[in-house]
DNA sequence: TGCAAATACTTAAAACCTTTAAGTGAGGCG
DNA sequence: CGCCTCACTTAAAGGTTTTAAGTATTTGCA
């Protein structure tokens, strides 16, 4: 009975890897274990339960695009900025496709809100450690586009609306491309990509009075 | 042995309303089953499978949403047109969360390339028909949005790449919202909502040369 | 060094799920 | 009236998650 040598986190590069392979929702827990060498049943001693773990991945999956979005916005400004972090993002989303569904994870509002209330707080203290390493990783990628911002001198509340905006251009792009809806009509999809960046960049340096 | 009267229509609308009660990917053949008061094998001489059945869901949705927004759109133009098209699109996700989650559903890109090359063919034959419906509901959403953009004057390519981004900012907004992103800040989501639609209005006005 | 405690893993089992195949009964139609 | 179709049931195989209890290995400490 040699040991396998599991751990949560091998477990959730694991799943997350897999995910890319064969899709999110098609990852189970046998599967891993089956990759493991390993009975499902062993894998309950290092995660709590399948959610737990698709947390983790969506989490993993957060934390490096953070990591590589924030890389991308190093040294740079302005339209610069936005195009890099925006680039960043695509790019991971169709180099690691599982990883990036586990990323839009919708995690329960109350779970949510109660791990955002008071970090450490005796609130979130039953919040699993997974939710909070994911919704702090979100938290991240706010401010990251928050930054961006800073080159285009809005002030609040007109900040908040547009970070809205520009993520929900983002994600929404990135979401609707990797579902094959822009395949319907020959136009690239790069050459959209690259002019819907322009127009965010126009609008952003032109952003409406209320 | 009284019949308990289940079609695949029947069993369609059944799911959609579990899926917005219960979320979509919770629902199952079997739960959908004993709401009919009948063995889960009954179901399958009316639907192929547990995936037909979900597909069929995303078309209804899709179907139901594409009413919606065409009924928003009769007899506006420009902004108010895009603001109508944006209210029945954010209200339809608010109101029925699993429909559209059911909507949101990634058919594999071979299916929907072969449902989309040529309707009727024998290529498409192999398709199933929940699967057409679906791709021809999401065809609809195209022609509205392109019908939107008549009232901005912009012409090809241009045009695929502003329906591309006014799809996107609109899907992701409505996503990312409804996953809980928007209350980590005390702003409220109507409010940049509201913003967000000023400004894609503005951007579609002017659109950035090349 | 050697023993005890912690823990990684197995086996076993319950409770779900999907799906196919074969059988039964009821309703519609000639 | 009888037959056929078709809605539904029963039966069964195979997959999943998850808990509980047992076994063996590793760790840590005296």
């Amino acid at each position: 009975m040699a040991r396998a040598g599991v751990t949560a986190e091998r477990l959730t590069r694991a799943a997350a890897d897999l995910a890319d392979e064969i899709g999110f929702h098609n990852v189970t827990v046998s599967a891993l274990a089956r990759g493991f060498g390993v009975k499902p049943a062993a894998l309950y001693a290092h995660v709590q339960d399948a959610q737990d773990l698709r947390i983790r991945v969506g989490g993993l999956a957060l934390t490096e695009l953070a990591d590589r979005a924030g890389e991308a916005l190093a040294g740079r400004a302005g339209k610069a900025a936005l195009v890099a972090f925006a680039n960043a993002y695509r790019d991971y989303a169709r180099q690691f496709p599982g990883r990036y569904a586990a990323a839009q994870l919708q995690l329960d509002p109350e779970t949510v809100t109660a791990a955002t209330a008071s970090p450490g707080s005796a609130a979130s203290a039953a919040v699993s450690p997974a939710v909070s390493a994911a919704v702090s990783a979100a938290r991240r990628h706010a401010e990251m586009t928050r930054a961006i911002l800073r080159g285009y001198e809005l002030s609040e509340p007109d900040q908040t609306d547009a970070v809205r905006m520009v993520s929900s251009t983002l994600h929404g792009y990135v979401s609707l491309e990797t579902a094959g809806q822009f395949r319907h009509h020959p136009r690239q999809a790069d050459l959209s990509w690259a002019r819907t960046l322009d127009a965010l960049d126009t609008v952003l340096r032109h952003w409406p009075p209320a």
